[in-house]
DNA sequence: CGATTTCCATACCGAGGAGGTATAGTAGCG
DNA sequence: CGCTACTATACCTCCTCGGTATGGAAATCG
């Protein structure tokens, strides 16, 4: 699969005809043809309905439209960025942090950077435990923050704070009604959902391995893509979802949650970074934390809760 | 810009060497330095740095690498679910929507016609509401939930409510205190961050008329691409920012919102779909929206607060 | 219903570019 | 300084993309 045969698709699903297509794209229309054949072969999938006129799309054809065309945007975008900061020769400090910490520490922490270093850039990118390893290793990144622990000799990492986990569950649903804590083997035989669904291994795993050494088997297991997904899920009332404490954030009101009362149902919010980089502005990052944690912010308190002790 | 040349790129990225790079891809390593070099051509940019081994990546480079990494990712998983779509067969029914439903009534909407339709598989697809215009046009949708009203001939549009707008402010701002509805006037001389950067016209172009009607000036405009982005800066005490009352449920605790007292300061939820389809599912569609705002649930309830008369 | 128009597919040809080989030039290391 | 490792340059070959000519199917119209 090519971009030009992804331009050329576009084309011919906007046009729905190959001949304005091919004017629209200053190439005559029988090489069009044939590279819409071409794709539609690679794909081994009809993307054009050819028994009428006009052209309609097959609903793979729909789908691919849609996403090739925001595929080719981002595309433009990421030259146009490229070439921005190939001008620019600001110093550039890219953070790969797990969704969950957005709504958790680091605004806070950017904020406190861009304060402190005014003269750098910081940006911030979205990705899976798992890919923040190798993004570090080959420098995409410069930190990481993520859920999974993982050991590698070029990385160094450091567990900030064990948060909480609790259920959410759709409201209405039996088990809701509760407010204490619950117990995960009253899992047993519930739908559950869990999340990322790759690359593994993930934080879904993590929830799995945490239910089956209690030998709790729920009902079913479904992997969604990522937590919205999931949260909307439970909110439609297909099933019930383990997540963060301070995930709850996300969802406030459609969803209710219980706090898990298993002493061990905790994930960590671990951050990672070159040990050849331990030492230089990494340091006073880790001192901006600690400074960060002594403030006690409102989301540290949400993932905090200790459990009521039962002895 | 070639995807070849991406992959090419991320090789040796990853690498740091043309040689294994060029191993890894199967060529030989010339073709493989002449791609490279075409690329860094026709960007304008260094993307390595050559002068010492092992080779490392400018700034430009690295972000290239991240975003190219992502990229050939993204059309993998375009390839695989087209692959997958022109298999099943099932007919599929696209809502393009802006992010602030995701929040509001598009989950409840999907929970209702994923129950009364089982055999339709239900795509959300989060986009602009200019773009949902062409979206809807040539098919990439089926239906559109947007914030700006347009006009087009093929397109039918509902207006579902007006949503009341709030402003958010950082915690601890001298504004942020009093919890009585804000007049616009008092963001004079405020800095303000509207999103999104593109495309236009779009949400921040409604709240830029809203407030220059009213002669507002704020101290600085910042345009960002997102709500997220923008509820981040004023979380982190960069500026104030005017959003939908719904979206308030993004971010309840470290940001401030005030409800904002002027009578026009509200923002539609407009419902748009093709003409011709206006008596197929679209018509039971609405029939389900209008079910759903009789149940009056609490996404609405938190939109449609009412101001307290002042007269 | 048949003639005409419109439009897509097929066949074949030429030019540009991608990849290969050989080799020169340069950084790193002892 | 000389050796090794690695990238850039020069040149060649072949593939493939796009162009032209044409056949065939669908829609249009009298």
């Amino acid at each position: 699969m090519d971009l030009r045969q992804l331009r050329y698709f576009v084309a011919v699903a906007r046009e729905q005809n190959f001949s304005r297509a091919a004017d629209k794209l200053h190439i005559a229309q029988p090489p069009l043809s044939r590279q819409i054949q071409q794709l539609e072969e690679e794909l081994g999938v009809n993307l054009l309905d050819r028994s009428k006129r006009p052209l309609t799309l097959t609903e793979a054809g729909r789908f691919l439209y849609q996403q090739a065309t925001r595929t080719l945007v981002n595309i433009d975008h990421i030259k146009e960025q490229t070439q921005r900061i190939g001008r620019s020769q600001r110093e550039r400090f890219v953070i790969g942090c797990v969704g969950s910490t957005l709504y958790g520490g680091i605004p806070d922490l950017v904020r406190r950077m861009r304060a402190q270093w005014p003269e750098l850039d910081i940006e911030i990118s979205e990705m899976m435990s798992t890919e923040q390893v190798t993004a570090l290793k080959d420098g995409r990144i410069d930190v990481g923050f993520g859920r999974v622990r993982f050991n590698d000799r070029e990385v160094e990492r450091l567990t900030l704070r064990e948060e909480r986990l609790v259920v959410a569950l759709p409201k209405g649903h039996a088990k809701s009604l509760p407010k204490d804590p619950i117990a995960l083997i009253e899992l047993q035989d519930e739908p559950l959902i869990v999340y990322p669904s790759t690359p593994r291994p993930s934080f879904a795993d993590e929830i799995l391995n945490l239910l089956g050494e209690l030998d709790v088997v729920p009902a079913s297991v479904e992997e969604v893509r990522e937590i919205q997904a999931a949260l909307g899920m439970v909110a439609a009332g297909m099933g019930l979802c383990i997540i963060p404490a301070a995930s709850q954030r996300q969802r406030p009101d459609d969803v209710c949650y219980r706090m898990i009362a298993d002493e061990n149902a905790t994930s960590p919010i671990i951050m990672s970074y070159r040990r050849a980089d331990a030492n230089g502005r990494i340091k006073q990052v880790k001192q901006l934390i600690s400074e960060m944690y002594a403030a006690n912010p409102p989301w540290l308190q949400l993932s905090n809760i200790r459990l009521p002790s039962s002895h």
